[in-house]
DNA sequence: GAAATTCATCGCAATATTACGATTATTAGG
DNA sequence: CCTAATAATCGTAATATTGCGATGAATTTC
């Protein structure tokens, strides 16, 4: 029926899905990249770093933000963009926990 | 248009995103879970194991052969299913570097 | 050779994602 | 208050994904 049968799995696997989604999309890896180059926070140069078109950055960033790997502040008329640490963490355990025994 | 403008990128950043999409569900992590668990190859009981019918989990199991995070090899009538141990490897160190630096 | 088993593929429908331009807040500065 | 700057949201279109039943191919067993 096309849509994700997300009720018949754990809160666990739909995280970790979650989590991977929030990097299943090359602007989205693009945008973690560069948010880890430039340290500090980034506004709006993403639009300029990206090939895609200010509503569509715009768009992927709220679905990061949704997932929680980035938090946004405002800083009028900018708003600043950085890595949510704790999620990073969070990703980066729960796949190493799982692929810990294999490799 | 609705079609991911994968030329724009970089190839590293295209494939972080393919390894990362073949994670991007519920099914598939828990496909990956139960691969890790059986240790050994497993074969259909995956449908057995997953609330999804015959054709959806044959599906799942093509992408993330395409992506080559798993690999299914022939034993008449059955086809078994193991992880690619060089893909996870793969998978880990490509986020491992990238996050490294934070945390 | 006729079932039975196992899995891939096809065809279809529903929903999600990706992308853009245009519009709409919001706020700073004149 | 008017304008410029920035970013979110809306509306729309194209494409991708998810899911299933039905069908088809390969192979074993009887």
């Amino acid at each position: 029926m096309g849509l994700s049968k997300t009720a018949a799995f754990s809160t666990e696997q739909n995280r970790i899905a979650e989590l991977a989604k929030a990097l299943a999309h090359p602007a989205r890896v693009a945008i973690i990249q560069h948010l880890l180059k430039t340290k500090a926070c980034v506004c709006g140069d993403l639009v300029d770093v990206l090939p895609l078109s200010q509503s569509t950055v715009s768009q992927h960033l709220k679905a990061m933000k949704n997932v929680g790997i980035i938090t946004g502040s405002v800083e009028p008329p900018k708003v600043c963009y950085c890595l949510n640490m704790e999620v990073l963490r969070e990703f980066t355990a729960a796949f190493g926990e799982m692929f810990s025994r294999c490799c």
